[in-house]
DNA sequence: CAATCTATAGACCGAATGTCAATAGACTAT
DNA sequence: ATAGTCTATTGACATTCGGTCTATAGATTG
């Protein structure tokens, strides 16, 4: 699913940011702290930057070890557009499905 | 993911169906005709058996080959109750994701 | 009785995901 | 100063899931 994918790419479309900063950040789309692995985290991160729809450098000046500060590229603009309106479809066939079930129950 | 499994129950709710009658009922819910194959299809219907949401027996009076049709079970019942729940929360992530993104692009 | 159609089943493969360490540098405290 | 802890990132392995393709088998049709 892109699902992940779409709501990193939102918090990059507003500012950069780094794995932990935007793990803490995915706490606002729905995510429960602890039950999102760290890893997979990563993982989609570098994915997304050899597609090249982000870019990153290390940050030399913050306190501990060094961070790897991502930036959304255009090319990652353009794919999040595209991503939100394949998510507003997904939203209305669940709508859709919900009717449904809703309906079926209401005649019983 | 377990929207192709919650449309299937949600059809089956209605009532018993076999592999190409819900097939053709999916289109409801946002499949396309073609797009979806039968065999996942097929292999979905025989994993809600061995969970036991589904049951099935052979049509033995229908034209044709004989057709396996699909009952929901109550415990079928009560799991899609627990899908739908989930995929309600889904949708507001889907729409709190949306709104974030428009957001950010209105203060442009 | 050969060909075709409907219906179901099973095998295989690759992508995506989850889990679990491993590394490595910076900070803290004794 | 050095052992221990914390932050940050990376990599390895195992499992699950979806997609595709082929096989079977009986029914119908010409």
């Amino acid at each position: 699913m892109f699902f992940l994918q779409s709501c990193l790419l939102v918090l990059l479309h507003r500012e950069p940011g780094y794995g932990y900063s935007l793990m803490s950040g995915l706490t606002e789309f729905g995510f429960e702290a602890g039950q999102m692995d760290i890893s997979i985290l990563y993982r989609v991160l570098r994915d997304l930057e050899a597609a090249q729809l982000v870019s990153s450098a290390w940050d030399e000046n913050s306190l501990g070890p060094k961070r790897r500060v991502y930036t959304i590229t255009a090319e990652g603009e353009a794919r999040l557009n595209d991503w939100m309106q394949l998510l507003r479809q997904r939203r209305r066939h669940i709508e859709t499905l919900e009717a449904a079930y809703d309906t079926v129950n209401k005649s019983d």
